[in-house]
Formats: C-alpha cells, sequence, structure tokens
DNA sequence: CGGTGTTACGTCGAGCGTAACAATA
DNA sequence: TATTGTTACGCTCGACGTAACACCG
C-alpha cells in the first residue's frame, strides 16, 4: 500500500486527534490519578510498575504535556492534569455506557424489533406471544407492520423491518427465505352452512355458492388462481376485501362463503363462522420467513422469531396445518 | 510480580469495563461506519483492509457482538453497531475536546494561575504586568493572595498556589526557592524631611525622629530587628501597622518616619512621600520565587514568572534595587 | 533499609502487510 | 472480470517483565 498521509487530497477535517493515544495510556492515566501513586496503581492495573511509568511517560509524549508531577514519595496531578482527568473520566464513562447498552441488547433488556408480516400471521401467530414477551422483556420495543407479500419483501430489503413473514414475492430482489408454516386453504361459511358437515369437500361443491374473494393483489387470491380445478366463482368473484378481517363480516353478513387457509381461519375476528379444510384439492399455502441476506438477526429480534416458531408449533394440531 | 487477579481482595466496582478493546479498533469501527465500506475506510486510516478487517473481527469478539453486517459489496451497521457507534462517536468527541483543553492550556489561551505574595511585591512587580497580559491573553485567570511570608510558604507547600513571591520563611518545609530580586532598606518621610537630602544617611539619625514600624510578624520587621546599629526606637516601636499601605498613610498623617525597602517604596500608595537609601547599614532584603519541589509550574503560571522578572528588570534602575 | 519512581535491556506477542482466496455485481 | 471482504502466514516493533539504579523517609 502506497504510504499514507504524503500528497493525498483529502486531509478532511483531521483535527490533530488523539492519533496516538491508547486507552491503556488514558486508563493507566486514570488510576494514578485514582491511586495518588504508581505502586498501587500499577497494582490495580496488574502491570508492573515499570510499564506504568513508561504508559504515562508514553501518555505525555503524545500529548505533548507534563501530566503528572513525580515527587518520589507521593504522586500529584499538574493543572493540565486534573483538567484532562475529568475529560478523560468522562469519556470513559461514555464508552462504559456504550458498552452497558450493548450488554442490554444482548441481554433483552432493551432493543426495538421490526416485522413485517401478513395480517394473518400478525393476528394469530404474533398477537398470542405479545403478552408474555412483554411481562418478559418489558424493554423491547416491537413495530408490527401489516402489509401484502410484495410490501414485505420491499420492506425486508430496504431493512425497515428486521425481518418479515409471508409468502414469497419476487419484489425486493434476492432474500433469504426460510419456511415457516405450511397451511391448506379450507372453507369458510356461516355456521349452518350444510357443506360445513359434509363427508368430503370438493372445490366443485362451491360452484353454486356466491363467493367472496379477496383482492388480487393479495398472496392468497394468486394461490387460488393457480390452483387446479377452481369453479368460475371462486376465481371470479363480484366482491373482493383486502383482508380477512373484511372477508369474515362479509360471510357473517350472508354475503357468500369463502376459501381461506387454516392458519387464517384461526384469526379472532372469524368469530362464530364455521371452518373446514378443502379435501380436494388440497391447496397449500407456505409462509415463509423473509431475511435480507448476510444480515445478522438482532437478539431481540431472534427472540421474537423463535416465539413465532413456538407458536407455529402450538397450533400445529388445528387441522390444515403443516408445520415445516 | 504475582498474577494478578487471582484471590485479590479488591475487585471494586470492576463493571466488566472495556478492558480489551482498543482507541484503534473503536476509531476503525468508526471510520467503517463512516464510510460505508472497508476499503475507502482502510484507505482513510492508512492500513491495508486486512488489518482492518482483523480490528472489526477484534473488536466484535471483544464486545462479544456483531457491529457490522458484511455484504462483500455494501456493509452496513447492525442496530447494536449504530447503538454503539454514538456512545462511541461521543466519547471520541470528549476526549479530543480533552486534548483540545490541554493545547489551550499550552498555548496561554486558557489556565488560571494562583500567586500568593507580599504587598509590594503584588503592588509593584504584579499589577504593573496585569494590563499586558489581560490583554495578550484574555483566557488566563489570575488570583493574586497578599499573605505573610509565613502564610506564603504555607499556600506554596499546600499546593493552594503555584507559586508564590516574598522573603524565605521555614514553614512549609523544604520549599525550591530562587532569587528573584534584593533591594536596600531607605527611609520613607514627608518630603520635607531634611533627612532625605542629606548627605549620609546613616541609622542613628533617625535616633530622635517619632517612628512607625510594621508589625512584628512581618519580615521586614523582622529584618530590622537583626540589622546592626538599629537605635532603639527603630526596633520598639509604638505604633505598628501591618502593611506598606497603612504605613504610608501615617506616615502622611505626620506620626512619624519609616524604613522600607527600595521596592516597596515604588508602590503607589507612597504618593508624594520621600525615599532615600539608608547610607549604614546597608540592610538588603532578599525576595524569593518559592515553588513547590518537583512540581512543574503550568505554562500560564510560567508566563507570570517570566513577567515578574521581566518588571524586575524594568524596575533595576531604580535606587537601592539590586536584581539577582 | 523499605519503599518509591526511573532507566536499561531482553523477550514475546499483537498488529501489520503480502498474498491467495471467496463472493458479489 | 473487477472489486470487495476474509483468511493464512511471516515479520517487525511495541509493550511487558526483570533487574539495577537513584532517591526520599
Amino acid at each position: 500500500m502506497a504510504d499514507c498521509g504524503t500528497i493525498g487530497i483529502n486531509f478532511r477535517f483531521m483535527p490533530v486527534f488523539p492519533n496516538n493515544l491508547s486507552l491503556r495510556q488514558l486508563r493507566a492515566f486514570d488510576e494514578v490519578a485514582r491511586q495518588g501513586a504508581f505502586a498501587p496503581a500499577a497494582r490495580e492495573l496488574c502491570i508492573t510498575q515499570s510499564a506504568l511509568s513508561e504508559s504515562i511517560r508514553q501518555l505525555e509524549e503524545a500529548l505533548g504535556m507534563r501530566l503528572v508531577d513525580r515527587t518520589t514519595r507521593t504522586v500529584g496531578l499538574t493543572s493540565a492534569g486534573q483538567a484532562f482527568l475529568q475529560d478523560v473520566r468522562h469519556a470513559f464513562d461514555t464508552l462504559e455506557q456504550g458498552v452497558q447498552h450493548l450488554s442490554d441488547l444482548a441481554a433483552l433488556r432493551r432493543g426495538k424489533v421490526r416485522i413485517a408480516a401478513a395480517p394473518s400471521v400478525l393476528a394469530v401467530l404474533l398477537m398470542p406471544a405479545l403478552p408474555r414477551l412483554r411481562a418478559e422483556h418489558p424493554g423491547i420495543e416491537v413495530d408490527l407492520i401489516e402489509d401484502s407479500a410484495e410490501g414485505i419483501a420491499l420492506r425486508v430489503h430496504s431493512g425497515q423491518v428486521d425481518f418479515g413473514v409471508g409468502a414469497a414475492h419476487p419484489a425486493g430482489g434476492e432474500l433469504l427465505t426460510q419456511p415457516l408454516v405450511s397451511d391448506q386453504m379450507g372453507l369458510v361459511a356461516q355456521a349452518d352452512e350444510p357443506l360445513l358437515q359434509a363427508a368430503q369437500l370438493h372445490a366443485a361443491d362451491l360452484a353454486q355458492l356466491p363467493f367472496v374473494g379477496l383482492t388480487t393483489d393479495t398472496a392468497i387470491s394468486q394461490l387460488l388462481a393457480t390452483a387446479p380445478g377452481m369453479p368460475a366463482n371462486v376465481l371470479h368473484t363480484p366482491l373482493r376485501v383486502s383482508n380477512p378481517a373484511l372477508l369474515f363480516d362479509a360471510v357473517r353478513q350472508g354475503l357468500g362463503v369463502s376459501l381461506i387457509p387454516a392458519l387464517t381461519a384461526q384469526h379472532p375476528a372469524r368469530g362464530a363462522l364455521g371452518f373446514r379444510v378443502l379435501d380436494t384439492p388440497q391447496v397449500v399455502r407456505r409462509t415463509l420467513l423473509i431475511q435480507r441476506p448476510r444480515r445478522a438477526l438482532s437478539p431481540a429480534a431472534q427472540l421474537l422469531c423463535e416465539a413465532l416458531v413456538a407458536q407455529v408449533h402450538t397450533l400445529s394440531h388445528q387441522a390444515g396445518m403443516l408445520p415445516d
């Protein structure tokens, strides 16, 4: 490498910063001031007197100023030393505080997690885990952002969220995905709908029923569109809503039935509506955990990740759930 | 030396302080964050990428936490890294400020000097130098403390003042002294006193005049007491005052004449009173510069010291002055 | 003498550069 | 392919300890 600092244009600000001095020297100075003598300070620092003496000498040389008045028997600080000591200790406190902050992050005493996810994931997988998380880690802030598959991908890619949960989507380029849970599509209808009690439920059975769909930008809608054997009224619905909660409201109002994933059926907004898995075709929705590649999750984000997986396991016995 | 940290009782506070990390690593971290990449940061730091990479690795290892997310092409900070960066920069600013303070002290832009001295020294040697000093170094604070020889010695010994100027005194133990100026004792009297014009002035000439003295705790009084050939009215005075200003007032009131050093005669409070050196005996007062041994003077104190010496030279042509 | 801080000197390891590698755009 | 970050491997210089010294109580 070319020797630096030769002609280079970029001298920048360069305020003669302590390029020379080291934390060792400053720590040594602090301890000498604290102890008022070299010998005990050296013991405290776990070095010999000679090493300590050398450190102080170097520090004074680097600063071009005498900091300590040596009197063989007792040691005192120069007025300059006293002034400098203030700042050194302040800097130490700041650094120590910084390390403490890191420790807090690692120990989950502090932190902030931002998650983007599909509505059902938020309501069914994350919300139930929050009370315990809030109780056990009150210092961790959580932002839950409801979004579409595309929005999730974009938010993950831009780093706006720590990770996302939802369907795969090409937006956002290459993202690191990991299967979290798969579930089957099923019929949601008013409780007295006879099909809910049928021995077998086929997609064709829905052909004559009024059908309420999700807007076409949703991953679920697109999943149904690619599934084989879907009757026309399922593929082209006269009424489309953008999220499960509205869908449940529509079904409850008698506007029709719908097909939703089993996980979404766990949404509290379903209320007393009935649900059963579709036997043919088996339409499986895969929900992924989506991260930026080569980006480490913060400890708090890991915690929520784990809570998410745990919640998946809790719900794994429900009809139509296929945990990965 | 016994290996430290074994059983020792003194674990003290020991808050897992950054015992490992160094300023180099922190500076490297700061620069990586600033540049957003290793290569330019390494150039800025005048080291190779490999060295920089190693520094960051060590820092992360010391902190037990990933600070930088490497993406080969671009580099981002972990949330932990962002939080830590704040504190690191704050600590840097504090240190830089400390160094700046030292620089200010050295360049006489800031500073504080405390001086203890005899009244005549303050009024005659220091006061005249102050206007220029205040003009040239407005950031330097000066404390002038008027005191007796004993008080000066004690204040110097205790470190309450940077240095003292006055007569020698055993109080305060071993002090570093340096002759500053010597001057002869002389007669101070109302301007019409015939002795002021005499060809020769002998101590015995004062025997019949009313005499006003300084209190016996003053160095001048003690000096006169040990001088040979002093008439009784000089040695035992019915009226004693504690400082030259009062003495001048007394003489002006016609209460008597007195003997004072030539330097003191330069005191502005003398007004129109006459002064002439005593021819026999020649009584010489030695004024010393008094410092604590093995204690370096601050730059500001040195400045005042030099101003003091310069003022001595300015007055060296006056009658009775014997600069050393 | 006991204890202080300083200096001299030999040793060892941390920190660096060179070079080869891996991975992205 | 060009550029970036990582790893491997010597090397050198700085930081340490031992020891001898100088100094004060």
